[in-house]
DNA sequence: ATAGATTTGACCGATTATCGAACATTCGGT
DNA sequence: ACCGAATGTTCGATAATCGGTCAAATCTAT
């Protein structure tokens, strides 16, 4: 643990700003920043007017939205995992076999996060997530492939937290949801329908590293009716699980 | 302008260690960001474990790297713009036409930022950029059509600016980028070879707004071969250009 | 159109988090 | 095993931050 003497409060709070707008379906005013970080009028106001200064907020008529200097901050995570020279061509390679987007994911505390994108048959209507978008891991079909691939102790922490229900469909119960861990790890896919949107249905495969502990997840979306026949979702689950293993030595 | 006073400095610092991993291809060590950002060794200690706290900086054997968690801080920006629902499925559906990778990009200061990316045939190569990845604005023509339709005043700064040289082939001489831009205004999309990289060729085209600014810009990258004849470059800038005119609503 | 109420912006002195020099520890080479 | 260099940690002085308060702007109701 790290002791409360080597945190910086004031770029602590300053993330939190930042963090504000993650959600942010428009842009923001400064006291509305304020009420939904909690923090100080007149600090948050420093705080915003910083991140002006350094380009990373825009100003428009006393509302602020993050400007794509943002991005900046991400390329360093993608560029370090050279996710544009090796996992990008992949990715496109199995997504034009498979006609459908596929997507890729690793856990960030007890959410997926999308790390990379590879778009299908334009004709498709495709998921709206992009680069970062967040998902519960236990209602989807790449959250519980991490799960399924992750240590016991965490999972065990992760399901102790209640649940959020999305749908009729979502399952809440930490028994049935580590039975159908188990299952994953035997069937080799997850295929989940419905929980987390309805109608909805996603097939994911783990993107396991030499220790058998998932460090992503690589999932496909769609109508529940696409994904109806068991023999449909085995063989796209088979080329999941190629591409998959063609990843598993970049990521 | 902002006032000094309303500046937070240590949010600042904290900042400029954060992007400090924009470049970095390996973990970055304490003393290592202390040296790159200029910040003394116990602030930069101080910031990196506030980081570490938060989530966004992952130590592995006294060297930090960026989470995925940064990638939550790009979503503001990407979920703000619906770049997941609207921008993606246009440019998959002109990507798979034009038979190359696409990218869009958006000017931050003196540099082109990539956005949104939308891959083309696997067999052909990939330029290895990814979202948040940024071009010079001289040397690509990605760049340069966002400067061909960017305020002129706002281009005179840039300009003036001295600008790198990558190539044998790099432009330097502000009169002669100046007549190239006038060109892109006329013919419509620019077309650039192996001014960034040797043998590289790029053709872009401007997405504009009611104002005719440019907001941003459209481009596919290759080998110089591939766009030589000018009636593949014409007509592959048309379609770039139907793509540019439909997510013009949107971005 | 006006007045009152409410929201938002800005200032500035008290407080406290921050800074960085100095000290402790670890690492790497011989 | 020793020494020198590089890195990690501590702690008091200091300067930056905090947030209460006041001013300005905006909105609402009559």
């Amino acid at each position: 643990m790290i002791a409360d003497k080597d945190i910086s409060l004031t770029f602590m709070k300053g993330m939190e700003v930042l963090e504000a707008f993650e959600h942010a379906a428009h842009p923001l005013t400064i006291p509305e920043l304020s009420r939904v970080t909690g923090i100080n009028r007149s600090v948050t106001r420093r705080l915003v007017l910083t991140l002006v200064q350094l380009g990373y907020l825009l100003e428009a008529n006393r509302a602020y939205t993050p400007s794509p200097r943002v991005l900046r901050l991400a390329s360093g995570y993608l560029k370090e995992r050279q996710f544009g020279r090796t996992v990008q061509p992949v990715m496109a390679s199995y997504s034009k076999r498979l006609g459908d987007a596929i997507s890729l994911a690793v856990r960030d505390g007890v959410d997926a996060i999308y790390v990379a994108y590879s778009p299908g048959d334009p004709a498709l209507i495709t998921s709206g997530f992009n680069i970062g978008s967040r998902l519960p891991l236990t209602a989807t079909a790449i959250g519980r492939v991490l799960l399924a691939f992750e240590e016991p102790a965490e999972v065990d922490r992760i399901l102790a937290a209640p649940s959020a229900v999305f749908t009729p469909a979502t399952k809440t119960d930490p028994a049935a949801i580590l039975k159908d861990l188990a299952e994953i790890r035997v069937r080799g896919f997850a295929h989940v329908t419905g929980e987390y949107e309805p109608g909805v249905a996603s097939i994911a495969v783990a993107v396991t590293g030499a220790n058998n502990i998932s460090k992503a997840a690589l999932g496909i979306v769609g109508p529940a009716a696409r994904f109806e026949k068991p023999e449909i979702c085995a063989g796209k689950a088979e080329l999941l699980a190629e591409c998959a293993d063609t990843l598993s030595s970049f990521v």
